[in-house]
DNA sequence: GGGTCGGGCTAAATCGTTTTAGCATGCTAG
DNA sequence: CTAGCATGCTAAAACGATTTAGCCCGACCC
């Protein structure tokens, strides 16, 4: 009857022509699609088929090179195993962090999902949203993505800094970042510490500020105003420029020189603003880290390539992708159940040589 | 009738329970399903129906918040407006950087995508491969992702190192990139030059050393084997690590210093291995460029931040996906045409501060 | 008055599955 | 002999759209 048999794979049945469907393999058989269909999902129902009758079944599905048509699949079970993901552009470091690992989490448990980069504009995330909905995503993972209203899908937020019904939140513990990156410095002797604040787009800038307003106190550091700058967070041409970010450090590096104020070590918002700062200080003469140390945020790559190499707050970015990941996909397996309304990741101080005692004077 | 009228948008229709369907917008309007689908779908069949019902159907559409199911349609019209785009991981620098471009590029013309990150892992290959043709996707992308054998749907190839039947290769303009690399170094009177080769696994790697012999023919320069290393290609862990490829640029650095043969250039094939080699090489007391220039390939973040900051042949990334998608797409408008067997994109090379003139010497 | 034409719609098939409800057949028990 | 009950299957109705093939009705023509 067939060709192919043995023990080597039939390497060019698929690609014998349209397609192979339910029907066919039933006809082929001289059975009912629905026999076929109960062998082929093991459905419960298939105990009343005889296990040779199966044997049959699956035998000649695998000989046609039978495929489940997915699509007609969806439809019926009204599943269609894909979420979506909507971020504000792949290439932001961040984002291309935490989507590897959502990736990686959701692919292990069968799911697909689709991507929308809204590049920060509101319109566009609405759009986004409609038609991610139309396509039946079974639910949405947001990324540095703020949202005000509810939504109509279950969801987890990375970065998300409101509290929205139904939505959980996994966030890195600013609390312990500020405290890991502050108690580190006090205990070098720095007491004088400049502060780069985030964009105002930025999901994380304000509970980060928070935190670093309470870890000063709890650590009896004071923060001067003159020391803290807001990085603008309107980068030109409406695009997540990393260059901008280095470029914004720089500038802000300057600036902070010019206050007058004297300062031995400044906590950055991110590494690349931390870099950008670094360049502007050494160009002033200041040597890294015997005059001024600085802290970076997020840990990325360069962090540890840079001259000095960069003390840093590392975000496990791939990690966080994978649990909002394994959230949704909680909440998607048990309707019912109460969520909860945050997941909470822990940063690691990663210490590097751009940290130093403080000098003894200012 | 309806309570939502008057300019401002009704804000909470969707939320109103189970979506609508074609079915009840046309209950609704007490006429068929076929009447709305077509005035909806502004089929050219629709021009039997008076402005005046299709005015109806629309406004009833709108009001009760009608969106297609785009899972019926897909299934009815054999289109899903979906491709497949396969790459080894995300996080890896190259594949986010071109997904980025991917994404700009589908969204804008419509279309979703599914991603699936095989890891290097063949067999993994082979099974993504097979669900996401199980999902009806109409074409595939792939990212540095070699294959064997033609495939069953359109396909480009993003750095794919083979000339598959029916595969459009986006490929940077290998001879191009070495030319610019070489010329600049040539100029700078360097004559004795080390490269680093890439990864066996690399889609580049053959085509790029190619480029590079030719290269070097048509500048009068040799290639001394003694100066040639190959990255190792095995990272530990089976995972793309780029901490992995710094580690070995340092490591082939040192190597390289032991040859004993002189010279006063060095080639790397990507920049973490230039930045590893850059350290390697200063800790052994050579100042970068006074003793030894560096080139590195990618243009990746960390080039332009170290110090001194690093010259190389910038590939376009998001440019290349965003030519891939377009190219893609254009295959599925014109599914009998030829297509081109290749698009070339042009490298640039960025001059910063790790290459100047060679010493009088070696 | 009958044929034709066009305007305005609709019935029903279809896409490829899953799932509910049942239909034969034969055996066994009473 | 017949009710009851497995056993091994199948018919048909979904899922929510699109699309083909017409239907019905009135007007118009000769």
């Amino acid at each position: 009857m067939s060709a192919a048999r043995g023990t080597s794979p039939p390497r060019d049945e698929p690609n014998t022509g349209k397609p192979i469907r339910l029907k066919d393999v039933a006809a082929h058989l001289g059975l009912s699609p629905t026999t076929v269909s109960l062998v082929m999902n093991r459905s419960p129902a298939a105990k009343g088929i005889p296990p040779e009758t199966q044997e049959r079944v699956r035998a000649a599905a695998k000989e046609l090179g039978y495929r489940p048509n997915f699509i007609a699949r969806s439809l019926r079970r009204q599943r269609t195993f894909a979420v979506g993901v909507l971020l504000p552009e792949i290439s932001e470091g961040y984002a291309a962090g935490v989507l590897g690992g959502i990736e990686d989490q959701l692919l292990q448990e069968g799911y697909f999902y689709l991507v929308a980069g809204h590049h920060s504009k509101p319109d566009l995330f609405d759009d986004y949203l409609q038609l991610l909905t139309e396509r039946s995503v079974e639910g949405l993972i947001l990324v540095n993505t703020p949202i005000e209203n509810a939504l109509a899908l279950p969801a987890v937020a990375v970065a998300g800094h409101r509290e929205i019904e139904g939505v959980t939140n996994v966030v890195i513990d600013h609390e312990m970042a500020a405290r890991l990156a502050l108690a580190h410095l006090a205990e070098l002797g720095h007491r004088r510490i400049a502060f780069f604040k985030g964009h105002v787009h930025s999901a994380d800038t304000e509970s980060r500020w928070q935190a670093i307003v309470r870890a000063s106190a709890d650590l009896g550091l004071e923060i001067d105003p003159r020391l803290t700058l807001q990085l603008s967070g309107e980068p030109a041409g409406g695009e997540f420029s990393p260059e901008e970010g280095y470029r914004e450090g720089d500038v802000f590096g300057r600036k902070l020189l010019e206050t007058g104020a004297p300062f031995t070590a400044l906590f950055a918002f991110n590494d690349i603003s931390a870099i950008g700062a670094m360049h502007a200080l050494s160009e002033s003469g200041l040597r890294i880290p015997d005059d001024v140390s600085v802290v970076g945020f997020d840990d990325i790559l360069s962090a540890a390539f840079q001259n000095p190499s960069l003390t840093t707050v590392r975000q496990p970015l791939h990690e966080m992708g994978r649990r909002a990941a394994a959230e949704l996909l909680r909440k998607l397996g048990a309707p019912g159940e109460e969520s909860p309304p945050a997941i909470t990741i822990e940063p690691e101080l990663v210490v590097r040589d751009s940290t130093g005692p403080a000098r003894g004077g200012g």
